[in-house]
RNA sequence: GCAGGUGUGGCGAAAUUGGUAGACGCACUAGACUUAGGAUCUAGCGCCGCAAGGUAUAUGGGUUCAAGUCCCUUCACCUGCACCA
């Protein structure tokens, strides 16, 4: 058999024949599936890559034939970083070595024979794509749900490059070592957070996976506290957020952000400012990771000239800085009680401060007695006057009302989420269509310049500045101001890679549209994705974007649904053979080409479905996948014994009824490994007889096919068939698929001790009486008494015995 | 630190509602065929044991006639954490 022939051959017929176009309309009903579209690299198609979009593909295919009009598409996210870099060093346009890496990729696809639309492919860095997202960009400006902020970002003065937390992890730069520091830019933000309660509600509407429904939930982090006013010895007031309002009279100090405004406003009053400087410059250098870790101990210094007054007791009360504090969470201030949070006990005990125990249960000299502990099991408060003696959960509920009656406290959800920080200083971007005029400020670009393309130069050396490389070239940056006609400069940062892919399966719905980013025919036609496969890593991030996007949308009427994304699954990694992530410094990196080429394209998908559980990680195996060009090579010899015959042999046919079932519903149940295991078990039974049918050979090519289509319809055209990408799935018989007999376990005392055969819902009695005649049961049982017997029809017998 | 996930033979893994643990595949062992074998076929294959049998799903406990599956405990590993995509 010529592999590479047999591909190329129907690669060709499914091109000519536009046998995976998909039409907008027809009688069919629509059903999207989609798959992550990659950012191509330098380094090609990672074999990672093949194991999702194959198992996405056996999903289109296997629905194609079942009747529906499949939207199975393709495209590229290649906006980014890497590309960036790359255009740098190389003195090229980043949109040629997209243009290399995009016909790379698409050549390896299409060599393994994924059924993606081509017709609607597309690319993030297109300007016919990228003027819809610099368009809706605006809509979010109009709406007002874009605004400037100054936020601190990771700088790497050597590289003069701002760096992601990745990049500059340990406080270093990544690339050459430097130390990183902090520096204030002014930014894009979105206003995300301020979507925090619909993103959690819109949940409801789809049907995620639950991980990652969890995955969402966490990342939006909603907690239901009380904010808190606190008064400051001789003037003066500053806010705490806590979810413990009950332990209010175990407030021994305040401790606060060194990286909040309340520090900054507080500085003129403050006594030791030079160890308080010194600490904020120390907090500047470590990553909020660093900071709230649990066991690297609580660093921090007080803050002298400034009391605070405790809220309810009026007792003056310190205020320290702590790094564990995060400026950007909560109000950047909280309420520190050391006998029941663990990083107040920790703090406390550092620095040698009192502690107040406040609710009974257990010692506190050694660690807090924590939240998690002390609710729901009845703990009582102690050493809190007039709630003293009263429960935690009722405490909560009379310290918060008294509180607020006293006008200093509120009610509040606070949430993790924050605003989306939309801006980048990168060149390879979506430009932003925002223009600054002295006069009048930020005026948005008229949508009729759109798109706003970014310039055609080879050169965008590193500002030193950390402006964006756009900053440079002032022929693209001198503008006039759309509002006043005055000379205005461009906004020379880009947008996230992140934009692009919050919306890009909108627009396959409607790819060629250049009147709108996508018509709402287009979109009500297909009506939401169903079925979105991904990696694990983005089900938290690019998935909540993506929703915000369409939910911004939906919220100005400009698509059908709130949640366009119904089922979304994450597909685990591959790994290299030493069980390490692929890498090239490892030496463990498999090039899919180099398999295709000396097992097949066909093989190479088998063996990516059948390798292990589909969500989660495996490591590549050679030798598996040898397993699996073996497979392949049964079903090719299985040709030889095909005999004329268009129906089932009798003996097989209980078996295939059983394995069309199965694969169809472990395909549609993420066990595309157990889909296979059946496809071999059907193969075995198979070459086991004589002799098969043609009928016989014909339903498991069809099985087959989805997961290997080249040699599937090539030997199903041998014997004489129609392709099987024109035709139907197979279906089942359910009488068929069940057994008249069945062979059910024998325990005593819930011990296996035999077996025995019985027709399918025989009596209970019946079945006792055959089990209590086998002779291996009898060792065990004769001479015992018989305390009670249980028999599950068609499962087990256990006979309980005494003595 | 916070959040999520995982733990079953030598390896990848199976196991509807709790109901014969290890399907399917790899590796390995013995044999057949063969000029040859990363080909094919036959048999074996969790561990201990000649066998009868015992024992086994990370750890320790619990519920149950029956636990990989349910409950509690301890341990180990993996992933994400907002400018990598």
């Amino acid at each position: 058999m010529n592999f590479e022939q047999i591909e190329k051959k129907w690669q060709n017929y499914w091109q000519e024949h536009k046998t995976f176009e998909a039409q907008n309309g027809g009688e069919k009903p629509p059903y999207y599936v989609l798959v992550e579209f990659p950012y191509p690299s330098g380094a090609g198609l990672h074999v990672g890559h093949v194991r999702s979009y194959t198992a996405q593909d056996a999903v289109a295919r296997m629905k194609r034939m079942q009747g529906y009009n499949v939207l199975y598409p393709m495209g590229w996210d290649a906006f980014g970083a890497p590309a960036e870099e790359y255009a740098i060093k190389n003195h090229i346009h980043p949109k040629d070595a997209v243009k290399e890496n995009i016909k790379t990729f698409k050549g390896q696809m299409e060599s393994l024979g994924f059924s993606f639309d081509w017709s609607r492919e597309f690319s993030t860095t297109d300007p016919e794509y990228y003027k819809w997202t610099q368009w809706q960009f605006l809509q979010f400006y109009k709406h007002g749900m874009a605004y400037k902020a100054k936020i601190p970002v990771n700088w790497c003065p050597k590289c003069k490059s701002v760096l992601s937390n990745e990049d500059a992890a340990g406080g270093v730069c990544e690339r050459c070592g430097t130390e990183v520091i902090q520096k204030e830019k002014s930014q894009w933000m979105l206003k995300m957070a301020s979507y925090a309660e619909d993103l959690l509600d819109g949940l409801k509407d789809t049907n995620f996976a639950e991980k990652v429904k969890l995955g969402q939930i966490n990342w939006i982090g909603k907690s239901k506290g009380v904010e808190l006013d606190v008064d400051i010895v001789c003037g003066g007031k500053f806010s705490v957020f806590t979810t413990c309002i009950e332990t209010i009279y175990g407030i021994t100090f305040f401790v606060i952000a060194p990286d909040g405004k309340l520090i900054q406003e507080l500085m003129p009053r403050v006594e030791n400012k030079d160890e308080v400087m010194a600490y904020i410059e120390e907090t500047k250098k470590k990553s909020n990771m660093d900071r709230t870790e649990l066991n690297k101990g609580k660093t921090g210094c007080i803050v002298k000239g400034i009391e605070a007054i405790h809220p309810i007791t009026k007792k003056h009360v310190p205020i320290f800085l702590g790094d564990f504090v995060l400026g950007d969470y909560g109000t950047g201030a909280v309420m520190a009680v050391p006998s029941h949070d663990q990083r107040d006990f920790e703090y406390a005990k550092e620095h040698n401060l009192e502690m107040i125990q406040v609710i009974d249960g257990r010692d506190t000299t050694e660690s807090a007695f924590e939240k998690q502990d002390y609710l729901g099991v009845g703990c009582k408060l102690i050493n809190s006057e007039e709630f003293t003696g009263l429960t935690v959960e009722e405490a909560k509920e009379k310290i918060t009302k008294k509180l607020e009656s006293m006008g200093i406290a509120r009610v509040v959800n606070n949430y993790k989420m924050r605003d989306w920080i939309f801006s980048r200083q990168r060149f390879w971007g979506e430009p932003i269509p925002m223009i600054y005029c002295e006069k009048c400020g930020w005026v948005p670009m008229d949508e009729k310049d759109l798109p706003l393309l970014l310039p055609d130069v080879a050169e965008y050396e590193p500002t030193d500045d950390g402006e964006s490389p756009l900053s440079k070239i002032t022929d693209w940056v001198n503008t006039t101001c759309p509002c006043c006609g005055a000379p205005a400069k461009r906004e020379t940062d880009t947008m996230p890679n992140w934009a692009g892919s919050s919306w890009y399966f909108l627009r396959y719905m409607d790819p060629h549209n250049d009147k709108e980013f996508a018509s709402m025919d287009a979109m009500k036609y297909w009506n939401r994705v169903d079925w979105y496969n991904g990696g694990m890593e983005h089900t938290a991030r690019h998935l909540l974007y993506a929703r915000f996007w369409v939910q911004f949308l939906y919220n100005i009427g400009l698509v059908p649904h709130k949640e366009m994304i119904w089922t979304r699954v994450s597909h685990g990694m591959v790994l290299g053979s030493d069980n390490e992530k692929m890498s090239k410094s490892k030496g463990n990196v498999i090039n899919p080409d180099d398999i295709v080429k000396e097992f097949s394209a066909d093989v190479l998908r088998v063996y990516e479905m059948f390798m292990g559980d589909y969500q989660s990680d495996a490591p590549w195996s050679t030798d598996s996948l040898r397993g699996c060009k073996r497979f392949i090579d049964k079903i090719i010899r299985l040709k030889d014994k095909v005999v004329e015959g268009d129906a089932y042999s009798k003996d097989l046919e209980s078996l295939i009824h059983k394995t069309i079932k199965k694969v169809e519903h472990d395909t549609l149940n993420l066990g595309y490994n157990t889909a296979i295991s059946a496809l071999m078990i059907l193969a075995n039974a198979m070459d086991e007889k004589e002799s098969i049918t043609k009928e016989d050979y014909h339903v498991l090519l069809t099985l087959l096919n989805p997961f290997a289509p080249h040699i599937t319809e090539e030997l199903n055209e041998q014997i004489g068939y129609s392709p099987i990408c024109e035709s139907t799935w197979p279906t089942y018989d359910e009488e068929k698929t069940i057994d008249d007999e069945i062979t059910i376990g024998i325990q005593v005392n819930g011990k296996l001790r035999g077996e025995v055969t019985v027709q399918k819902d025989e009596e209970k009695d019946s079945i006792l009486e055959k089990a209590l005649q086998n002779e291996k049961v009898k060792n065990f049982i004769d001479g015992k008494e018989i305390v009670k017997t249980i028999v599950v029809p068609n499962k087990i017998v256990n006979i309980v015995i005494k003595g």
